[in-house]
DNA sequence: GCGACAG
DNA sequence: ATCTTGTCGC
């Protein structure tokens, strides 16, 4: 939680992918076993970082937005790599930003979130708007390039996966 | 037709 | 995402 970025609850899930991921569809291959991580939340909270995109997708309905719309909950997407929209170049100083523009409209932030790296795409999805977006993912970086809530989310699927592909490779099992 | 293309 | 060699800075 804010603004510590202490764990106060976190709930992990192993499921088996069953389409192949396609550029603006990402929800449909990996939105049922987020949908289910966070029905297993023992807290429900106030606000949904999601690692991908909000608005600046193709038809403004990113990740972020259709998590959002699902649990009626706030999200902010924040991703590495640009799905649609322009932009112009960031400065390379920590903090630097700039608009990200689809169809004339401001649909995110590119935003150097560390100096030396390249910057992330910020994007309001349900319930948010851009500032309160670039707000969330400021307040939650911790000097790293993504924000602690992503990183903290990725150690522990990364933990998950592994247990599940050892416990499933094992001999024993036949 | 060519390039772009979240995870 | 996954794979994978090499380099850089705390």
């Amino acid at each position: 939680m804010l603004p510590n970025l202490d764990e106060v609850d976190a709930a992990v899930v192993a499921e088996r992918v069953r389409l192949a991921y396609l550029p603006g569809l990402l929800y449909f291959r990996e939105g049922p076993a987020i949908i289910r991580a966070l029905t297993n939340l023992s807290c429900d909270p106030d606000v949904v970082l999601v690692h991908g995109h909000g608005r600046a997708h193709p038809r403004r309905a990113g990740m972020a937005s259709l998590i959002g719309a699902v649990f009626d909950v706030p999200t902010v997407g924040c991703s590495r790599r640009l799905l649609a929209g322009r932009h112009e170049p960031p400065g390379e100083p920590q903090g630097s930003r700039e608009w990200l523009y689809l169809d004339g409209q401001t649909v995110g932030c590119v935003y150097r979130t560390r100096s030396g790296v390249k910057p992330v795409f910020i994007s309001p999805g349900h319930r948010c708007d851009l500032e309160t977006a670039v707000d969330l993912v400021t307040r939650c970086l911790r000097g790293h390039r993504l924000p602690e809530p992503l990183r903290r989310a990725h150690m522990l699927a990364g933990k998950k996966k592994r247990h599940a592909d050892h416990t499933t490779h094992r001999d024993h099992h036949r």
